[in-house]
DNA sequence: CCAAAAGTGTTACCATTACACCCATGA
DNA sequence: TCATGGGTGTAATGGTAACACTTTTGG
């Protein structure tokens, strides 16, 4: 008897993560935002893909078991991490009453090549997502659209890259991001009035043209806003 | 042994809410900010004020929930109810394992009057809050964020007021809520730029002054953006 | 007529945008 | 020397802020 709860029965808490990346632009294509999924091994939606995640153990904080979780099916430690939205319609899953707590994290590049990927972990195109379980699709269209609004008032686009970057670097992120054309110079100033850049001084060389500069990250100004939630 | 979880039994999950209304303005005073908190019959935190909310029941929604919580103990209907935060620090609440998922409310002055109001349930001041239970406090204080921010960039102070209002009535919600003084004019222009508000074409008389426009909310650009959580 | 708030006008300022142009390097 | 992005300059635009001013009511 489906949709049918026992009453004795509580909702199951479980917590599950979206987790962006770029992928490594390999050859002169354009980098494209990726995330991994796993195969469900076991019913309901056997066989389907669906978010990283599992049952809340009841002595780890949520924060910590989105990261476990995170770090067991992908092997990476993400840069950004921060609770989403927590779903909890009665019939999203079958049979049983499931509250999800999900967070979404971010993790650079260079890592991601480091991370798992088998027959049941793959990584896919933000486009290119499979018929996914439950409500995860849902789930990660709304992600998408957090990433997007916090990416323009935020500083999370770092949390692609590694310690220093360039600014096309950095503004191939927000494009990616945000689908569309940035202009070079608008963008060069913006970034550098937010007074969170740090020249280094140093010059990437190799490339074809002007060697441009290479920046990191203000760590001292990160600190200043504290716009995020609370982590209680 | 307090601090100490059964690793048996899981955690348990709660529904709560952050209730926000202005004060009716008796007399020449500026409305204040209030919210109404139910006092603890039972232990842990006996006696303390809290957050009203309960248990979910297996087979509610979790929006259903926060409302009928919020109706159970004030007696009111909110024109305005989105999921805050989860919270579920390993030990924000002795003996057991508690995960809470908190909505945040408003509702509008003059129901407020309405209001349940007992010994065991009190309004209080914003910045005349008693001492809470729980985390309940750094949960109201993330709410009050949020509702400040959410304020400068959506309609929501409509939230706080009757069917038609006049400039004035709109700008002391934000005035209060902001904590500080705007600009009358710039403040009309920047509201009628946003296409939000329809004059109604009437007038406020019996003020000792020039009787103000009534204006009523654009109920269809209301719809437009749809900025908000999907509610699953 | 006067007080008090409604409502209008004007100017300055600041951030964003579009786009022209020069610079430095590898090939 | 040329192609290619790096990097700078500049003028137009649009929204916000400060504040002077006019209007309309009740008392």
């Amino acid at each position: 008897m489906p949709q049918q709860h026992d009453p004795a029965a509580p909702a199951r808490l479980a917590v599950s993560t979206v987790i962006f990346a770029l992928s490594p632009d390999e050859g002169a294509e354009r980098p494209s935002l990726r995330l991994p999924l796993v195969r469900r091994l076991r019913e309901p939606g056997l066989g389907r893909w669906a978010l990283p995640g599992g049952w809340l153990p009841v002595d780890e904080a949520l924060e910590g078991a989105a990261a476990r979780t995170l770090a067991e099916t992908t092997g990476l430690t993400p840069k950004y991490l921060e609770q989403l939205y927590t779903f909890g319609a009665v019939d999203r899953s079958p049979d049983e009453r499931v509250v999800s707590v999900v967070y979404w994290a971010l993790v650079h590049s260079d890592e991601v090549e480091r991370a798992v990927s088998d027959e049941n972990v793959q990584w896919f195109d933000e486009d290119e997502l499979p018929e996914l379980a439950f409500d995860h699709r849902a789930i990660i269209d709304y992600a998408l659209g957090r990433l997007r609004t916090k990416l323009e008032y935020s500083r999370i686009a770092h949390a692609f890259l590694g310690e220093t970057f360039t600014l096309a670097e950095l503004r191939a992120v927000h494009e990616v991001v945000l689908r569309k054309r940035l202009d070079p110079a608008n963008f060069r100033r913006t970034m550098e009035a937010s007074g969170t850049l740090v020249d280094t001084g140093e010059r990437l060389s190799g490339t074809r043209h002007r060697p441009p500069a290479l920046y990191r990250f203000d760590t001292a100004s990160a600190m200043a806003p504290a716009p995020d939630p609370i982590h209680l």
